[in-house]
Formats: C-alpha cells, structure tokens, sequence
DNA sequence: CGAAGACGGACGGATCAGAA
DNA sequence: TTCTGATCCGTCCGTCTTCG
C-alpha cells in the first residue's frame, strides 16, 4: 500500500479507536496544519499527530519528522512544539501508542519483545499503550515534587530559599543573596528539545511585575539556570547546541547557568 | 565488544501551483 | 497540456553513540 493511502487509514484508526473510548475528536480543516487531530481531555485540548509505526527487529518503529525534497536535496523537519502528542498506531500489532512530543527528538523505538540484553535506556511500548498514556497528566502533583526536589538542589548549592508554596504569592521561592536582598523566582523543569532547553514560559509564570528570576532545573543535563525575568516578554529557550545558522540572538545556556548569574549583581 | 537507541539520509509516492 | 518544484508522507538502511 502506497504511504499516503497507509497514513490515512492509520489516521482512520486512530480516530476510531479515540472514539470507541469516547474521547472526543476534532480535524483540523484541511491539510495546511501539523498535527491531523485535536482531542478532548478534562476541557483541555490536545494537538495529535498520527504516525504509523511498523515492527522492526522486535520494535515498533516511527519517525517523528517530516521530510521533503527541494532542489538542495532532503530537507527534514520535526514537529518541534507543532504538536503535543504523536498517536502511533502499528498495524501489525493492531496496537495504539501515544508518545509525547517532547519524549524523543527524530525518533523512537517502543520495544515489544524481550531485548537480548537488558538495558535502563530500553523504550519499553507497554509503557506507551494509549491506555497507559491517556488521560495526560496535568501536572499538579508532578510540579509539585518537582518543586521540591528543584528547591533541595538549590540548598545544596548553599542557597538560602524561602519556600512560598503555601502562600499565595505569585513566586513560588524567595532566594535570599549574600548581601541579605530576598529576590522573587519562579521555579521550573526544563527539558532539552532541538538543541534548545525549554520551559514552561506561559501564563502559568508570572510577569516581571511579580517575579525577578526564573530558575531552570533541566535533569538532562544536570544543570540549573537563572533566568532574568525581565530578560524575555513572552518566551525562551537556551541553546545548548551550535544552530544551523548562527544569530546575534542566541541565548546560550551556558550563560545562564546557575554558579555564572549567582549571586546576582 | 556487542546490542540497542539515536540520528541522518535515500528513496518512492501523491498532490498542488505555477510556468512554459 | 505538460513539466517542474515545493510540500507532504512512509519505509528502509547505514552509521554513530551509549551502555552493560
């Protein structure tokens, strides 16, 4: 069967198996955007890009990139942040995934069968069943422990932090300076996509009225950064990878590591 | 050192718009 | 009407990196 008419009868299945668990399913009007579906969850949309996965060596295999051709040969392009989801759907196995957008950069394996050799970094597909994977988690209880375990890593830096979570100010931490000031910061994960570290930049961090810093816990790299709030208006990311184009602009994450910006000046 | 994951690329197919 | 380039896609494969 030729790719295209394999893609749309992936997407018919998925839609079908979303629907058979009455969640409710919305498609984008025509074919201009990058993801092929939006689902409902808890009032919150979800922006889903359908992929087939085939088996390969005991794997279900997909790509989470597009590619085309110009004169300049292939030209490859993921979805970075254009979708929030991939739903894989393997026909072989007649088995549903849902992978994160954030979980993998070009792609991944989802594992089906017994590795020879038992390794931590194996992609176990069990563990993305849709089933396992749907309803997505809001994230309340993971921010809340990922506060804690941001805030036990700062003391250990020998930061004085000020732990706001009980109250109902805007920070969620006060980090006292060396010369005794109390600055007002935000804490957040952040996770390295494309090269870049990326955090949570939205509504849900306060603006430069109500916060001085914001500080970057990214477990990927081991690393924290402090971001000047009044660095950035709507959003940043830090890049921790030469780009393909060099720009006056760059934020390298480098820069803002935590022992370069503390204490601050 | 070998196995598995990650990454990049080649290739084939379809559709559409614009130019010749 | 035909050709070409751009924009999508899935499938397959080679190579590099990581890890036990």
């Amino acid at each position: 069967m030729e790719s295209h008419r394999k893609g749309d009868l992936t997407e018919a299945t998925v839609i079908t198996e979303l629907k058979r668990r009455e969640i409710p399913v919305s498609v984008p009007f025509g074919d201009n955007e990058r993801y092929d579906l939006v689902a409902e969850s808890a009032g919150d949309l979800y922006r889903i890009q359908v992929k087939t996965g085939w088996l390969s060596d005991g794997c279900v295999e997909f790509h989470g990139k597009s590619s085309h051709t110009n004169s300049g040969g292939n030209v490859y392009k993921t979805y970075d942040g254009d979708t929030d989801f991939f739903a894989v759907y393997c026909h072989e196995l007649e088995q549903l995934y849902l992978v994160a957008e954030d979980a993998f950069e070009t792609e991944i394996r989802l594992r089906v069968e017994d590795a020879e050799i038992e390794q931590p970094s194996i992609n176990w597909a069990v563990d993305y069943e849709f089933d396992e994977q749907w309803p997505p988690e809001n994230g309340t209880n993971d921010a809340t422990d990922d506060r804690e375990a941001i805030v036990q890593t700062l003391r250990e830096r020998g930061v004085d932090v000020i732990d706001a979570r009980d109250s109902d100010a805007p920070y969620d931490v006060l980090l006292r300076t060396p010369a005794d000031d109390l600055l007002r910061a935000a804490v957040r994960r952040g996770s390295v996509t494309n090269g870049r570290v990326r955090f949570d930049t939205s509504q849900t961090v306060p603006g430069p009225d109500d916060i001085e810093y914001v500080v970057v816990d990214c477990a990927e790299r081991g690393e924290q950064y402090l971001v000047e709030r009044a660095s950035y208006e709507h959003t940043m990311s830090l890049r921790v990878t030469e780009p393909e184009q060099t720009q006056p602009s760059i934020n390298w994450a480098a820069d803002y590591e935590f022992d370069k910006q503390w204490p601050p000046r």
